[in-house]
RNA sequence: GCCCCCGUAGCUCAGUCGGAUAGAGCGACCGCCUCCUAAGCGGUAGGUCACAGGUUCGAUUCCUGUCGGGGGCACCA
């Protein structure tokens, strides 16, 4: 019996009360009934307070409730006992035996389970990372890699169709910036004061001159332009190749530039103006966000005729729209928290509903220590640490798991010696090590030639407590990996593994699955091989929805 | 000044769509490998969930205020 078949059947029993005239309910019986798991074994397997929830309404005293539903409820198949504790919780124990059907529903779904169809139908995009073109992926973007794309895999998981999208800002004076300082670089000079004056600034320089050896004798407006464009080719390519090779792959590239040229901007301006949010002021050009509570009017052309970046913000996200994804989610980092407002605002002034299409992810920033020293993220400051050096330093897998183990709206503090140790002071490799010693088992099984069969096994030989627990917890994959996305909130699939990983941990340690010695192989080798291919599965897509991989061995 | 986030064990952090004894890892201490991977398992120690009110049968969780930490408030990009 899975949660969500308990949580049904607490339904039917309800309603079955009702229909029977012994509870009356005003507000009607609930849609859904949550059973949790409790946290100490005396509550049960599972456990519900649905009787204190309903006890006020139907003006019963809860415990009375309880009683009613537990009379209920210990007829339905699969539930062994049903008892009332303190102000009116109702204890439920399931039936040992059927719970273990579970384990051949999970290997005979294989990669798909865990997976709902919650969001069936849905186009959703997701933006992130999104940094300039001017220079290196750094820590905090690496973050945003990480969420990102895992928020995409689990709302993925619930069916809706999700793209990855990054905005290029290649347009605007950030740019010539870069350019006089590659320019600058490659003449042997300092770059300007508001130039960039990391190391990489020159390398890229060099490469440049490399490739193009005539480019120092071009006139200086038309060098400019030169240095300007192979550095950001150069810059783009290496932001695509790096977090290719960090596993997170995006859909779509968006160019800024892409946007003017397409009459994006004007399609936008049309679409204000339809809505009555557009107005001239002083010779400049805004939208009246002030009418959907932004701070303040925002210019969309400045007087001198340039467009303002927000000009480029609107029309990216009219386009997106017009591209039919609902909702567009964002992420950015807490330094631009300050966008929000005027981010709603202005989906409010092109007609949307903000509440609805465009919803904005904050995400804290990281903090990175090597022996007690923070290592600073300044990209002009040119000491950075880079997506480059924390992934040469500490691997895909641990990096990318350490970053998606956290809530991203809360700030983090990381030491490099923890994410460094190969060993169990880092959770990626508990959960990949249960992994890996499940492969091992399954391995083994081949060797004996014991087969995995899904679908003649015993399963009601899975009756011990650790056999238990587990099956417990491999039920609960489908109901964190759906809260997962509906909150996006990855790092709820990280936790989860951890615990699951630790459960599987105490099975293993007690529960021997496959014959010792000369031993023949018994109907309940073969049960727990199931129960075992059944976890590897589990430990596998969770792994995968989170971008990290599953070892065979270790 | 206004707005946002945060304050939970020595450290880094979970948990809180209101629930029954507040969790994990690290750090400290003590046990377990003739047996499927010891990167594991078991145990001990460690907390006024920042503080004060309020709502509730019940608050670490919701509301208000205070204190402390971080960030943001451009015809910038």
């Amino acid at each position: 019996m899975t949660p969500e078949q308990l949580s049904q059947a607490l339904v039917d029993v309800l309603t079955a009360l009702v229909d029977a005239g012994d509870v009356t309910l005003p507000d009607g019986v609930p849609a859904e009934v949550r059973v949790e798991r409790p946290k100490s074994k005396e509550h049960g397997d599972y456990a519900t307070n649905v009787a204190l929830q309903l006890g006020k309404k139907a003006g019963v005293n809860p415990r009375d409730l309880a009683q009613l539903l537990a009379d209920r409820l210990v007829a339905v198949d699969g539930v062994s006992a049903a008892e009332i504790a303190g102000p009116g919780f109702l204890n439920i124990r399931v039936d040992a035996g059927t719970q273990g059907v579970l384990a051949g529903t999970i290997v005979e779904a294989g990669a798909a389970y865990g997976h709902t169809t919650d969001a069936a139908g849905r186009s959703i995009n997701v933006e992130f990372i999104s940094a300039n073109p001017t220079g290196p992926l750094h820590l905090g973007h690496t973050r945003w890699a990480v969420v990102g794309d895992a928020i995409a895999r689990v709302i993925e998981a619930t069916g809706a169709t999700v793209t990855r999208e990054f905005y290029i800002n290649d347009r605007g004076v950030q740019m010539d910036h870069f350019g006089r300082s590659l320019m600058a670089r490659a003449h042997g000079q300092e770059p300007p004061e508001d130039g960039y004056h990391g190391g990489y600034v020159a390398d890229l320089a060099e490469k440049i001159v490399e490739a193009q050896p005539g480019i120092l004798d071009l006139p200086d407006d038309e060098q400019l332009v030169a240095f300007r464009e192979a550095g950001y080719v150069l810059q783009r390519g290496e932001h695509e190749a790096e977090l290719s090779e960090f596993h997170t792959d995006f859909d779509v590239w968006f160019s800024e530039r892409s946007l003017h040229e397409s009459g994006a901007v004007e399609r936008a301006f049309a679409r204000i103006e339809e809505q009555g949010r557009l107005f001239e002021d002083g010779g400049a050009l805004w939208m009246r966000t002030t009418d959907f509570g932004d701070d303040k009017d925002r210019v969309l052309r400045k007087s001198d005729g340039e467009l303002t970046y927000f000009a480029s913000d609107t029309a990216y996200y009219v386009d997106k729209r017009d591209r039919g994804f609902d909702p567009c989610i964002y992420l950015l980092g807490a330094d631009h928290h300050g966008y929000v407002g005027r981010l709603k605002a202005m989906a409010a002034c092109v007609g949307d509903d903000p509440q609805q299409q465009l919803e904005v992810l904050i995400g804290q920033l990281v903090k990175i220590l090597s022996e007690g020293q923070e290592l600073k993220l300044s990209k002009r400051a040119g000491t950075i640490v880079s997506l480059r050096e924390l992934m040469d330093l500490i691997g895909v897998d641990a990096l990318r798991y350490t970053l998606a183990r956290y809530p991203a709206d809360t700030p983090l503090t990381l030491d490099v010696a923890e994410m460094t140790k190969k060993s169990n002071d880092n959770p990626v490799y508990y959960v990949q090590y249960a992994h890996a010693r499940l492969s091992s088992i399954l391995r083994n099984a081949a060797d004996l030639g014991i087969a995995v069969d899904a679908a003649a096994y015993d399963a009601s030989l899975l009756t011990h407590e650790r056999e238990g627990a587990l099956l417990r917890a491999l039920a609960e994959l489908p109901r964190v990996v759906a809260r997962a996305a509906e909150l996006r909130e990855p790092h709820r699939v990280a936790r989860y593994l951890e615990d699951t990983a630790s459960t599987f941990h105490k099975f293993y340690d007690e529960c021997h699955v496959l014959p010792r010695g000369d031993e023949d192989a018994t109907d309940l080798h073969r049960a727990r091989l199931v129960l075992v291919a059944a976890t590897r599965q589990v430990v596998a897509n969770g792994l995968t929805l989170l971008g990290v991989s599953a070892p065979e061995r270790m």
